[in-house]
DNA sequence: CTCCAATAGTTGAACGTTCAAGCTCCACCG
DNA sequence: CGGTGGAGCTTGAACGTTCAACTATTGGAG
């Protein structure tokens, strides 16, 4: 329930246009990307995403914990989706040495088949709808500005959102 | 099924860096704005974006089709969403005079009080995630970067996404 | 005028995500 | 060393979205 009235700093009109640019661009490229990638190679987005995480990590293998924050997914979304990505034949779940707790998430050969069958498709629809229409110039900017709201979260947060390193071409 | 095989432009470093930076940055804002209105509003980002849309249109009226574009959903999409909210009494639905296939939805008096209760602390956190941190300058470019993938769409998919005007403070 | 393709909207089932609860195990304090 | 708070992960139900039908209506083309 809010409490202001009155003291709410609305945006101004260059900030509200910003806002619907954003939110509209956004939500078509990213709704763009899903349909590629379901219709070209039967998942969604978030799927694509852990599968190229564990692709690029050490033994491709990541913790369940590490593999979210890896993907800004809940535990419970990742706990999900490891399970129909296991189901799949594309992961494997193994328990954690050193912390009973824990849970070890490794990209199978079958997965990274599949993850190099997707990836050029995902790759080109990424460039068409984006890269391909910004000078690199945009490119920058566009890195500052999603760092400035990373490192903002981290701020508020406390640490969270390790963007891991690169993760190449997915397939390489 | 991909075809390609070789010929595959992968991104570049740079290209790369942005795109994490993006995909991580704007998961974790727009997660943040649907749990500050989900928790203060009991609503997901999506329904606010519908009764913003409608509060800001003529009679706070418009056409399924019309509202659809203006929010970046699909007509099956708004369709469930306008069910819910008419649910709540915060919609309304009626005939549209001159197309009988059309339907027109409405905000209703409930509907706009809702939505005034949930504006300030939506545009407090979206101040706070994103454009206090940003400078007149990052909001330019963000401005421009989506613009530009904007137009893209449209020049491919043909004319779409009819992003409406100001939107103002919705709760005015 | 009659057809017929295209447009507008809805529906139900399948899917993926969130939320709250639960379980196991670690770490640390006394 | 027993106890307790918290970390790591999973589960099931509720929710919102997608997908593929399906109905109803419109706007031409012949």
């Amino acid at each position: 329930m809010p409490v202001d009235e009155g003291s709410t700093r609305w945006l101004e009109p260059e900030e509200m246009h910003a806002w619907l640019s954003f939110i509209a661009g956004s939500a078509l490229l990213e709704s763009a990307l899903d349909r590629q990638l379901q219709r070209e190679s039967g998942m969604p987005h978030a799927y694509y995403q852990i599968l190229a995480m564990l692709s690029d990590a050490p033994r491709r293998t990541l913790r369940m914990s590490d593999l979210a924050a890896a993907t800004q997914s809940s535990q419970s979304r990742l706990s999900h989706a490891v399970s129909k990505l296991e189901g799949y034949g594309w992961v494997h779940r193994s328990q954690c040495p050193d912390d009973r707790r824990g849970t070890l998430a490794t990209l199978t050969e079958q997965g990274m088949a599949v993850l190099r069958e997707a990836a050029p498709g995902h790759v080109r629809a990424v460039r068409e709808h984006l890269f391909d229409l910004l000078t690199r110039e945009q490119v920058a900017q566009l890195t500052d500005i999603w760092q400035t709201v990373l490192a903002g979260m981290r701020d508020r947060d406390g640490v969270v959102a390790t963007t891991r390193t690169v993760l190449g071409e997915a397939a390489g």
